[in-house]
Formats: C-alpha cells, sequence, structure tokens
DNA sequence: ATTTGTGAACGCATTCACAGCT
DNA sequence: AGCTGTGAATGCGTTCACAAAT
C-alpha cells in the first residue's frame, strides 16, 4: 500500500504522468479540489482507475469532496520523482536528436537536456536551435559522469544502437529512451523505453487496412 | 480464428510490426526458415506468444520445421497492409515534424510523406532536407482529398492540436499519430496512436527515483 | 449527498503443456 | 526428434460495487 521500490505497474506509472499535466492544468486554472471523476474524464479513464491508482500510493483524498489539486500535483510530482530536475543527454544530433533536445515539453518539466553528441565532425561544436550543445561521442562518458546524468535518449541508426547503449549504461546512464528500431540488450537494472515510430504507424495501418 | 475485420488486441499488431522487421532482417541475410523461437528470441518474447499471435490469422508454419521466411514476411506485411504505400500528411512542418518526414524507417516501407502543412508564412513553400513540400494548412483539406491521403501525423504544439486533428479528420484521414501531449477526443471509428515523450520520460523516472 | 478507498469480480493477454503433424 | 497450433491455466490490470468517511 505504501512505496515499497516497485511492485507498481508500468501503466500506473504512465498514467501518472498524465494526473500530472491534468493536476498542472487544473492549478493553472485555479481549480482548488478535483473528484477522481473530474481527472478521470480529462484522462478518459475509469474514476475507479484514478483512485486505485493513488491509492497505491497513499489516501490523498477527501471522502465527499474530492482531492487537492496544488496538494495532488506536489505529491505526484514527487513521485514521479519530476520535483527535481534529472539530467538528461541525446545521442545523435541529426533531425530527430536536436527536436528532442528543443522540445518544449522539457522546460521546467523535471528534465535538464545537458547535451547532444554524434560522431560528424561537420555538427559538433554547433548547438541546436536553443542553444544545446552537440559534443563528439568522444566526450560521452566524462560528460555523464561529471554532470550526474541519469538518462540518455537514443537518437541514431539501428545499426548503431547497440554500441551507443553500451556507452551511456558503460557511462552510468540508469534509463533510456530508445528512438531506434531495434529492441535493445540491456544489464538488469537498467530501464528502457521504446519509441517505435514504424509500430505505431504500421499497427495503425492494421486497422485501416480494409476501411475505405 | 481468421481475419474478422478485428477481434484482434492492439498488442498482437504492435508485434506484428516487430515480427515484419526481424523477417525483414533474417530474409536480406539469406535464412529460409525461422521457429517461432527464432523470431521470439529476436524479439524478446516467449515463443508461444509468436506462434499465438500468427495462428489468429491462420496456419503457416510446418510442423517439425517452422516458418518460411520470406513467405511470412510477404503474409505479415500483407496483414499490416504495409504491401501497398499509404499516404501520410505531417502537420507541424517545426523541428520534430521536419525529423518525422525525413526518417528513414519510411523508405520503402509502406509509407509515403506526402506533405508537411504549418501556418508560419516564412516556411510555408519550403521543403524538409529530403524534399517533402512544407503546404499552407489551407491546403490540407484539398491535398488530403486529392492524394488520398488515411494517416495524418500531428506535431503541433498541444493548445493546436484539437483543432488540427478537426481538420484532419474532416479532411479524411482515418488513423492519428498524435505527439501532441494531450489525449486526443476524435469520433468512432478514427484509429489514434499516441507518442508522448513527457509519458515515457517521466515514467522513466518512477523507476529511477530512488536508485543511486 | 457526495466521493473516497478497496475487496471482489471480471476480462484479457501471456504462458504452459501437450496433442498432432512432418 | 522437432516444432507448430491450441485448449487450459495462470497472471495481471481494469472495473464494479459498496462500506466508510465527511
Amino acid at each position: 500500500m505504501s512505496d515499497d521500490q516497485a511492485r507498481i505497474p508500468e501503466a500506473t506509472t504512465r498514467r501518472l504522468s498524465l494526473y500530472l499535466r491534468v493536476l498542472a492544468d487544473l492549478e493553472r486554472n485555479g481549480a482548488d479540489t478535483v473528484s477522481s471523476r473530474g481527472i478521470a474524464d480529462l484522462c478518459r479513464l475509469n474514476p475507479a482507475q484514478v483512485r486505485k491508482d493513488l491509492s497505491r500510493f497513499g489516501a490523498f483524498g477527501v471522502r465527499g469532496v474530492g482531492y487537492d489539486v496544488a496538494e495532488l500535483r506536489q505529491i505526484v510530482a514527487g513521485l514521479l520523482g519530476v520535483d527535481t530536475d534529472s539530467r538528461v543527454v541525446i545521442v545523435g544530433a541529426g533531425n530527430l536528436g536536436q527536436a528532442l533536445a528543443d522540445y518544449p515539453g522539457f522546460h521546467g518539466g523535471g528534465f535538464e537536456v545537458v547535451a547532444l553528441f554524434d560522431v560528424r565532425e561537420e555538427i559538433v561544436g554547433t548547438m541546436s536551435r536553443r542553444g544545446h550543445p552537440v559534443h563528439h561521442i568522444d566526450e560521452l562518458e566524462r560528460i555523464i559522469r561529471d554532470a550526474d546524468v541519469r538518462i540518455g535518449m537514443v537518437a541514431v541508426p539501428a545499426a548503431k544502437a547497440a554500441e551507443v547503449v553500451e556507452r551511456l549504461v558503460g557511462g552510468g546512464v540508469r534509463g533510456l529512451v530508445n528512438f531506434a528500431p531495434v529492441r535493445l540488450d540491456v544489464p538488469e537494472g537498467i530501464a528502457v523505453r521504446n519509441v517505435d515510430l514504424t509500430v505505431e504507424l504500421e499497427s495503425l495501418s492494421f486497422f485501416l487496412r480494409d476501411r475505405k
């Protein structure tokens, strides 16, 4: 019932992120309290789902009333570990890497992009539009250590992904977001999230196949 | 047991996409046959999972032997509807939209990016690095109709997403890949895949929270 | 009257285990 | 002997429904 390291399903942690987003919106709009139904409607979920997710971590609501928006927002931010910034590096400074570095959702959102890395000498030393520096991949391990980087985003071609992951993990990152179209092999204890555009498109295509 | 429109779980269709990728790799490497275990190892899945997924569509294997790589690759491509190209448009020609348009995974992969759209006059009329044109959003409906576009990718800020989706759907697309950090409201029959970078990072952050 | 927190019921996806085919 | 196809078993996440609290 409380926060043991993790008997928490990944699905719950992903919804927690949605809750945080709607709570921040509600707070910005001046809402004081919100019910599980209110949150559920905004996330297109079942209210019982919201209550069950939250109750895994404690009893934060008031029966008959609901949840205090500001308080719950802070609690959920704490659960997700976004109340303090985590440093992130991006390997691969092509179109995708640059787009990720400059993604507006990061600003003030608990993550700080420290640097991008690439092997192409013509872009090493340049900066992304918003000013994130592109370093040579040789500096990867040093910068991970110096800046205490926890998360690496992999935005290189599939053929390079395994090598990059080995260096990221060897360097000390604990979590990976992988955009390369391969299934990574990582040591026990390293968390991976795959963002696979091909899978999204092809699985979408399946459902569209026979429709006019 | 056969291909009724869809009592097929989304999880199965997503794995189908993985199978297609490893089958294409195997074929490229000259493999003639492959067992469910062979596929499963490459996808880091259980062999029974692979067999069960495939058996939803027919009996494609040979007992004691396995699956014919080239034949199964064609079958799976057909199931996913990527044996003929689907036209795609991308709304939002910022960093992300451009990166998506030029994503190498699309070439020869069953999808054709017809155009990008934006409201910013300074980029309307330009082209992405690989030559995809940026049109004004006013041309969206016309081009969807003329090119018979089936899929729209939403790469605009959260605040603009709802309006863009309404125009895409009104114009005639049947499927959406949404990169904006909002939960979309779409009519019955329109398929949506959300790619939410914030959710990926925050759910990752949860698992890293208490680790050194 | 309203809304939470939660045990129980349900539904669905994954895995097991084996009969059946080559 | 080897591997598929699949019914049965398992495991897990979601939803229901209600007692408890205000």
